[in-house]
DNA sequence: CCCTTGAAGCAACTCCTTCGCCTTAAGCCG
DNA sequence: CGGCTTAAGGCGAAGGAGTTGCTTCAAGGG
C-alpha cells in the first residue's frame, strides 16, 4: 500500500533532489548511493530497499526529467504543429543532457516500465496534436502512424547510430508521414 | 596498440566465454567480477581495467551474441527477402533473451560505440538484401530508407514500449515501404 | 638476442552493499 | 480523539565488490 502523503513522499523527493543537485555540482561520475543519501538526510540502506541500486535511481529521476514541461504549441495546421514539436522533441532528445537521460532511463530499467513511460510521454504528445488537428476538421494519420514514421526514427537514430540528428531530419519525417497520407491529386 | 594474436586475445576469449558459462548456469543476476575472473582463471583486476566495470563487460558480450551469423536467405525477389529478414530479425529481437542481449549492450555503453555495432550490423544485412536486388534488376529503396521504415519501428518498440510483437507487425512494415515506393500504375 | 612496453598478477585497502533487528509514523478503526 | 497495525526508515555489523601501486610477464621491434 502507498501512503502518497507522507514521510515516503518526502523522503523519495529529497532523495530526487539529491540527486538532481550532486549531479550538477559533481558530475555524473561521482554520484554513488552513500553520497546521495548523506545529501538526503536518510540512510544508504533506505535506497537500497526504495530502489534497489544506483541505477534504478537514476532511471527514476531521468524519466521524470524527460517529462514535457508543457502541451506541444499551437501553429494553426497540423503540418505546422508537428513540425515545430518534432524539431523541438529532436532538439531535446539529441543534446547532451537528453542523450544522458535517455542512457540512464533505459540502463535502470529492469521491467521496461521507465522505457514504455518514456514512450507514453512521446504519445501523449503527438496525441494532442492530432486530437487538435481533428478538431480542426483536417485529415490526419492515426497516432501509431506518427509514432512509427517520425517518433521511432529519430529515437532509433538518437540511440542506436552515432553522429549527430539536425533539425532537418525531423523536418523530413514529417513531410514523408504527411504527403504520404494525403497524395497530391 | 593491440596484440591480436597473444595473451591478451587468449584472456579476451576466456573472460567472454565464463560470462557466457555463468550467465546459463546461473542466471544473470548472480554474475559479479570477481565470480568470472575465478572463472576465467584471471584476476578481478585485470577484468576493471580491461573493460572498467561489469556492465562494459556486459555490453560487449552481448553485441558479440547479436552478431548475425549468417546472410540474410535468398528468395528470389526484394519482397520477399525483405519479409522473411524482418520476420525473423523481430522473433530473435523480441524473444527474451534478444532483449536482455539489447538492453546489456545499451547499458553498458557509455560512447555509444556497441549500439552503433548493432544498427550496422542491420544495416549490413539490410544492404545485402538490396545489394541482391539491384542485380536482379529490381527496383528497391535506399537502405536508409529501410532503416528509418523498417528497423527503426521495430527496435522503437521493442526497447521503448511494452507489450508483445508479431511478425505480422514486421510483414506490414515491409509492405508499407515497398508499396510507398512502387506505387500501382 | 636483448629491449621496450603494454598488459596481467598480486596484495592491501577502501567503501559500497546487504541484512537483521529495532524504531517511527501513516492510516485505520473503534 | 486515541490506540492499533503495518509499511517504511534508521542503525550497525559483516561481507564482498571495486581500486590502486607495484611487480612480473610476454609480444613485438631493433
Amino acid at each position: 500500500m502507498t501512503r502518497p502523503g507522507g514521510r515516503s513522499a518526502r523522503v523519495q523527493e529529497s532523495v530526487h533532489a539529491a540527486v538532481r543537485d550532486l549531479e550538477a555540482e559533481q558530475g555524473r561520475g561521482a554520484l554513488t548511493v552513500p553520497l546521495i543519501a548523506a545529501r538526503a538526510g536518510v540512510t544508504p540502506s533506505t535506497i537500497y530497499r526504495r530502489w534497489g541500486d544506483l541505477q534504478e535511481l537514476l532511471s527514476d529521476v531521468a524519466v521524470e526529467r524527460l517529462r514535457p514541461e508543457a502541451e506541444p504549441a499551437d501553429h494553426g495546421a497540423l503540418r505546422t504543429d508537428l513540425e515545430a514539436w518534432a524539431e523541438q522533441f529532436l532538439e531535446e532528445m539529441a543534446s547532451p543532457p537528453g542523450r544522458a537521460y535517455i542512457r540512464d532511463a533505459l540502463a535502470g530499467d529492469p521491467d521496461g516500465s521507465n522505457a514504455g513511460q518514456c514512450s507514453a510521454y512521446a504519445a501523449e504528445q503527438v496525441g494532442v496534436i492530432l486530437a487538435r488537428a481533428a478538431d480542426r476538421g483536417e485529415q490526419a494519420p492515426d497516432a501509431e502512424v506518427v509514432m512509427d514514421h517520425i517518433v521511432a526514427p529519430m529515437m532509433y537514430r538518437l540511440v542506436f547510430r552515432p553522429g549527430p540528428l539536425e533539425a532537418s531530419y525531423a523536418r523530413g519525417l514529417v513531410e514523408a508521414t504527411l504527403s504520404g497520407l494525403m497524395p497530391p491529386g
